[in-house]
DNA sequence: GTCTTCAATGACTAGAATACGCATGGTTTT
DNA sequence: AAAACCATGCGTATTCTAGTCATTGAAGAC
């Protein structure tokens, strides 16, 4: 899951950056405004926080030139106290939800696990393919009931796996959304994670579950 | 499943009621404080969630009031966004968990069901992994029958650590709700603080209770 | 049609670079 | 004096690089 931020605020904008990376997202962040539609347009991001007072354009702006362009990402505002009338502005303009600052970090993890959550395939608590299982909120993997310890990249990679299950993943698709935009094109750590993988997940058992596509890409599914 | 409301906002308040029938919860409302801790006590309710301004007794002497009765009723406080450290109190009153008005009625819901979820298994006033024990009211922590002194910032990283068992806890989610400041802190503190607690509860045993996560955090649990 | 060859693609491994967490001791605050 | 906090250096888990080895499938030879 990969989460831009856009926050001129150096102070503000690092903590949510770590935050979001110990919660094994992949995050851009991006202090000036036009810079960062841009990025919006370049990348297919999961998720995008927008702080509603940044330079050089207006955050309403970007919501608006997000949205204008047909891009269906979810959209998270930050507004300081005094923008009250703002933010009200900020969800008409499509934004998805806003919060005020400050606010508790555990807060703005909730909205964004419910954000995405809402844009994917409605319900999911926790992932399940076959006897594998993926918790997101507490990060446990479990296959056949035996906990299974992944790294950060590791389980970054396994959740997106597995939040498209049964469809092909290209190399692409998968950088861009589990690494993040100092992410190198031109190696081959994505083969080397996906073998990571295998050995913690399917190594020794019958059922495997990480396919790999010839020429396109990997897939995860049951059968 | 029976909720009292406690909240002296008309229309917050009775937004609330409205939601939480429509998820079929039993609800009582109540906009005056000092009745409102009457019925917790008259009444068995499943969960109360208390907004801490609130006329005629404050919401905190509600939390103390009702936990005083050895009411172990799940607690939810609702708190403006300028009293941040009244939050704080109001967990070390005895409150579960809470929620910064404007808050998105989702994100009520999903905190309920958390409480309700939770109150099914355990029963609070005195935290408990494994043998290691801890007695919010008395500030009393024991291992093995064997008293632990604790200073303060220690306690109060422990009961977070011991509120949230079998949690991933970010850095920045400690920082905040042990440390109480938004923002700063790129100093490693916390991993000071969490290495005199292991001094203290884990030096010398077998059953390690602290376990880190490397990449993410900190998680105390048994296993 | 079958077999061989070969280039492209992916699997796997070892080890380098990096980031992370731990411990310790010093400094400031209470 | 005790508690809280800060800064450093060290060991190590994680991430990544770079290389070799295995597999695949298509083109050409027979």
């Amino acid at each position: 899951m990969r989460i831009l931020v856009i926050e001129d605020e150096t102070k503000v904008g690092s903590f949510i950056k770590r935050a979001l990376e110990e919660e094994s997202y992949a995050v851009d962040l991006c202090e000036d405004g036009a810079k960062g539609l841009e990025l919006a347009f370049a990348t297919n991001y999961d998720l995008v926080i927008v702080d509603l007072m940044v330079p050089t354009l207006p955050g309403l702006e970007i919501v608006k030139g997000i949205r204008q362009a047909k891009i269906q990402t979810p959209i998270l505002i930050l507004t300081a106290q005094s923008q009250v009338d703002q933010r009200v502005k900020g969800l008409d303009a499509g934004a998805d939800d806003y919060l005020t600052k400050p606010f508790a970090i555990d807060e703005l993890l909730a909205r964004i696990r419910a954000l995405l959550r809402r844009g994917a395939t409605e319900s999911p608590g926790v992932l399940q393919i076959d006897d594998l299982l993926l918790n997101p909120a507490t990060r446990e993997v479990t296959r056949g009931g035996q906990r299974i310890d992944l790294t950060l990249k590791e389980y970054a990679l396994l959740e997106y796996l597995m939040r498209h299950t049964g469809r092909v993943l290209t190399r692409p698709m998968i950088s861009e959304h589990v690494w993040n935009q100092d992410f190198d094109t031109f190696t081959n750590v994505i083969d080397v994670y996906v073998n990571y993988l295998r050995n913690k997940i399917d190594r020794g058992r019958v059922k495997k579950l990480i396919h790999t596509v010839r020429g396109s890409g990997y897939m995860l599914k049951a059968d």
